[in-house]
DNA sequence: ATTAATTTAATGGTATACAATTAAATTGTA
DNA sequence: TACAATTTAATTGTATACCATTAAATTAAT
């Protein structure tokens, strides 16, 4: 290996994790354009349709996203009706966020949504498995079972 | 598995592999804030200490961008002295890119850089592998020995 | 109890991403 | 040779990402 082989794009890691992560993200969009949502904006109703309710800090933590990102992107969400922003009364530091019936409703078309994608990438099952714990071992999450 | 289980976070593969990209990109910054480069700058960079003259098309098909996102990256490094832009002679609707000397000089500290991505990220070398093919298995070339 | 420190969202600025359209150059074809 | 089709970058518009700062609310410390 000589000294700049190590700069080759074909010989990083990072290069194609950052290359199949939008090119699956762009598998998402004839789907996601249905239900009218962008893929960060899905993976936002993701966490809610599983919560029902959780303010921006928390929100973040779980999507490894920040206020800069989610503000204007929740007030989209808000403006296409599918969740309300509102102050916590216990607390008015905390913005919370929760389902409006419309977007709770959403789920039921999304529902169908993960094995259209699953067609889409065709990895083994072992793969797929495999790559799981890679990445949260990579998200310092340690192995977690699927 | 319930119906809507599906639509849990911790049951998409997707979810993790965007977190993971961003948060590998998250930790080069400080190593890039170094030597003045984004990470899409650098991988740009990186197929030109490869190639030494590359068209926008060419390099866009290498690193899955189009010229929506390479325009205004390319103007911004060549600002930054990096590289020039001129049109082909030959056709003039291929602009060609080369690296000024500065810009080819840069790949002396920009070496150093993979080694110490590699001790942030934690895998083995199985790992690293096992990763490396199945995430150019979803980019759709297929096994790629490392 | 006041003040200092912390926490939380929002804001402002820079840099991507990417779809859709445009404009110029080139190639293919009748 | 004209003219249509194609190719290539650039442009426009929308939506992230993410850093740094700000402002309001709350908590901690004296």
């Amino acid at each position: 290996m000589k000294k700049y082989d190590c700069l080759k794009l074909e010989n990083q890691l990072c290069f194609p994790l950052y290359a199949a992560s939008r090119e699956v993200i762009r598998k998402y969009k004839p789907f996601l354009d249905e239900i009218n949502l962008t893929y960060t904006q899905y993976i936002a109703m993701m966490v809610l349709w599983d919560m029902k309710e959780i303010n921006v800090k928390e929100l973040g933590n779980k999507l490894y996203l920040d206020s800069g990102t989610l503000t204007p992107l929740l007030k989209t969400l808000e403006s296409k009706g599918y969740i309300s922003r509102s102050r916590s009364s216990s607390d008015e530091r905390n913005l919370m966020i929760c389902l409006t019936d419309e977007g709770s409703k959403l789920s039921e078309k999304a529902s169908l949504i993960p094995a259209k994608i699953g067609k889409c990438i065709c990895l083994s099952d072992e793969e797929a498995m495999t790559l799981y714990n890679i990445l949260y071992k990579i998200l310092g999450n340690g192995e977690q079972d699927v």
